[in-house]
DNA sequence: TTGTTAAACGAAAATGATTATCATTTTAAA
DNA sequence: TTTAAAATGATAATCATTTTCGTTTAACAA
């Protein structure tokens, strides 16, 4: 996985760069966030991080991505039942395409979304600064199984 | 507020329908939820409906929210810093633009959201059932009081 | 109108995700 | 290697929300 590496690099780089500290739970937790493209949740991550250093805190894995969302190398990703999930790979605003059957989350492209904006901008006045965007639905896949 | 009235009778009629009770209490906070623009927070609709009721405890104002969502009467809107914000005056789906100075939610007409939910379903196979679009940016009049 | 009963209420405890605290350990730089 | 500041790990605290449970009350029938 090519791309991962020069994410993780790039994390790395940038934590150097403002002088935080590079430890091997660190690097960890940036390995899981850069490479997984399944948003995994702080529990996810904490108990793949304890598979390879099982004495890790959770509260450790807590810091780092709120360490890392600070500096904008993390998309959190909050739903009122509770437990965030987070996207290190792409960590700028962009939609996202949820199923509630197999809660499998996907980053679909949308050429379209770009015209939305711009028409909630010259709309209302407001300087657009940053969005969130779930659809809610159901996969091909569980569409299948349910038949 | 003739609209207003409407949807408190909705709500209230919905109510009556499926058997359940319409108590004081309930009624303050629906006529709190199908009256107010500003979506308020649990908080908000507990201080207001104390006014008229001061023994109202904040777990009622939980319940009944909580059966209002049930029973698709009350949009829930979530946020990863914690702190619902509820709309019961439009309980479907809809896009909101929030103001991250004064957090103020407005609700924008978007004529361009019906394209982007058609090019996503046709272009993943997913059911589209429901989505969640937030806009974050800063308000004209907080724009106007940075200068 | 009154009596009955299940539903709703109120107060407080429990929960669950996240954050804060602080003593101990470790990184990074001299 | 030494050293100082930062990070870690264990645990307590926090905060929104849910659950529990004894008491009260709405709804309905007699």
């Amino acid at each position: 996985m090519p791309q991962n590496e020069s994410r993780l690099a790039h994390m790395l780089d940038k934590l150097k760069a403002q002088h935080f500290r590079i430890t091997p739970q660190r690097i960890e937790v940036l390995r899981i966030l850069a490479g997984s493209d399944g948003h995994p949740s702080v529990e996810t991550i904490y108990e793949e991080v304890r598979r390879d250093f099982p004495t890790t805190s959770l509260a450790t894995v807590y810091k780092t991505v709120t360490l890392l969302k600070e500096l904008n190398e993390v998309l959190e990703l909050g739903f009122p039942e509770g437990g965030n999930r987070y996207d290190g790979a792409r960590p700028y605003p962009h939609p996202h395409l949820i199923c509630t059957t197999c809660h499998r989350i996907i980053d679909p492209d949308l050429e379209s979304l770009e015209g939305v904006t711009r028409e909630l901008a010259s709309e209302t006045g407001f300087q657009i600064i940053s969005h969130r965007l779930d659809f809610f639905g159901i996969c091909p896949e569980c569409q299948e199984k349910k038949n």
